[in-house]
DNA sequence: CATGAATGAGACTTCATTCAT
DNA sequence: TATGAATGAAGTCTCATTCAT
């Protein structure tokens, strides 16, 4: 039976409220009557919907990570240079920051960040974004438009590396954030990657 | 006040002790016992050399950070190529991971980026290795080394995050590891960063 | 008032079930919701027919005890001799368990052996059995069958505790059981306690 | 190393006060902060000596029953008739009652009678003590004292029976209780499972 | 310096009960 | 009658920190 609209909505009450509650406090210093406060709702109904603190976390993570891994998949199918694939990933996560800051603040630093606890957990769906953005680079250096002497892996690990520390710039404050950082971002990211930071004489 | 040379080891064992702990279990989901344990001490003696157990990860990041800040002044003090500059920090950083990788591991998985903790309150110290890379990029821009379309704090991130995704790629054995992938890596952040993913035509 | 007939069958339904459920999991260890779900009822109807948890087990156990002392009321009356009546008894006891296990476990270990909860809130009902009991041996006393420096009281929580054993020795699998074992052990209960197991000379 | 002293103290400080809450309030009713209260201790140092609550039970269960094992063992060495190891027997739980009525109910209610939780825990424990005591009944059988129709392990668990239920009439003031009550009990119960209630016709 | 017993606040989780539909 | 979402009190257990020796 599916879920009644009612049901539905608390739930999703509790994980939007759990996503405030943890990009303020994090993950491990939130309590979970902090959640059920800030959703309004009894504190007994967080564990109505979820069995666990735990659970929350594991939601919000998957339910983001296979849009993002849908998204990157979308994009590899497209007839586009690889320069514009990646370009194309690395604005779907600026946008998604853009547009939820806080949630991607808790992927990024609840999980994906946290190499022992639920990064460990998450690894495989963590490992499969980086697998699909190899697979981007790969193909370019089949087809002779990337160098071949930066292997697969190492270079979606650097162009990953690379997106996630800008986005924890702007988390921090280390960076400027605003509309125009956002868009220059998503070129400034590729440019660095793809053509490097050193001038090439012409 | 010269510690007495008994005290200083006790010491340093704990440290020791807490980095193998923090390491394997991480600061949040381990014990003060834990590391007394392994540091084979009394529990107590713990509180008798540290205030608390955040002093004690304080002080391992505090201690080692510095090393790292010291180590790029060192370097940006060389006269030699913008290229070498970064190279010779990506190393140091490489190398440091492969001398202590359970040290390492901690400083960035429950340091440099968790940005609710410890990442907030050791912010001025991080932020000090952004800008001296930051400023190696800029005076490469003003040399006419380094394009200047992209910014320095921005490329100082980028370089930054593609080294600690390299790491992180090795404490979550998505990379493989060994001597001559550490060495490699050291030139592949370098050429991806710098010289860039695509091939330039001759 | 006269329940409908839909009515007493959900009722009926949610006793039977929390006879399950109870002699399987124990009274505190089972949730309501277990009742619920082993009765295929929603969960908010168990408390349309029962005030609490609580008045569900009473309920069970009133139910049950009312039918043994009108049994051995019913055997006090006929004119048989005492041994014949205590065999009445412990069969009528021995055959409840044969025809229900389940609720005759969740009777004596939930209600009859437990001195702090229930056991003490039924006391007076429990207390009624061993006083008819002892009345049959008080008359066997009167009428010279019974030996009478064993006290009344003392006779019939001897002889029920026999009793109350062999059941509990069946339901931890501490004896064998069997239709066999059934009819044997009403023989040998009656054999122990009134003829005792020492051989008589002669 | 050994337990120091004060350490010892404290320990038993706690058993001692969880023998009379159990016995109050039952275990399930009562709190841990409860037993730490009663012995006047901190709630945490209950957690310092015992892993949980349940372990509490279990090690005022082991302690105890483990010296009545003992004593049964040491009774059936002796070359003295079944009737006076019945009674010894009897008498060594009748005299435990008597010195420690709390302990004894805590054993009786929450472990040997309760067939869900820590008695089905404590089976093999307690199944010694049957197995025990219808080896002297088989002994004696053999020994053409005790009539054979009546199986050992039946036997035994009727001679327990009784004896608990005595135990569990002065526990519910359904029995008098007294230092004579104490005595004639243990020649009462002998005298019905032994010589049985019937008058034997000279 | 060294020990580890002692403290107690605080967290998660459970679940009986209520209530709106 | 029937449903199951909603409530929140209460309990167990953890563990950082203190302290007496």
């Amino acid at each position: 039976m599916a879920r009644t609209q009612a049901a539905v909505d608390k739930r999703r009450l509790i994980l939007d409220a759990a996503v405030r509650v943890f990009a303020r406090q994090g993950f491990h210093t939130c309590r979970v009557s902090d959640i059920a406060d800030e959703a309004r709702v009894a504190y007994g109904l967080v564990y109505h919907y979820f069995k666990s603190k735990d659970e929350i976390l594991d939601t919000l993570f998957l339910e983001r990570w296979d849009i993002l891994l849908r998204a990157i998949t979308e994009v590899d199918t497209q007839e586009i240079p690889p320069r514009e694939k990646l370009y194309a990933i690395a604005g779907f996560i600026v946008d998604s920051y853009r547009h939820d800051p806080e949630l991607m603040k808790v992927i990024i630093v609840e999980v994906t960040r946290a190499a022992n606890t639920f990064g460990r957990t998450h690894l495989p769906q963590i490992r499969q974004a980086y697998i699909q953005i190899a697979a981007i680079v790969d193909r370019a250096q089949r087809e002779r438009i990337f160098r071949n002497d930066v292997t697969p892996d190492f270079a979606a690990m650097a162009f990953y590396g690379a997106v996630e520390q800008v986005l924890t710039g702007w988390i921090f404050s280390l960076l400027p954030v605003g509309d125009r950082e956002y868009e220059d971002a998503k070129t400034l990211i590729v440019e660095t990657i793809c053509g490097g930071l050193e001038r090439v004489e012409g």
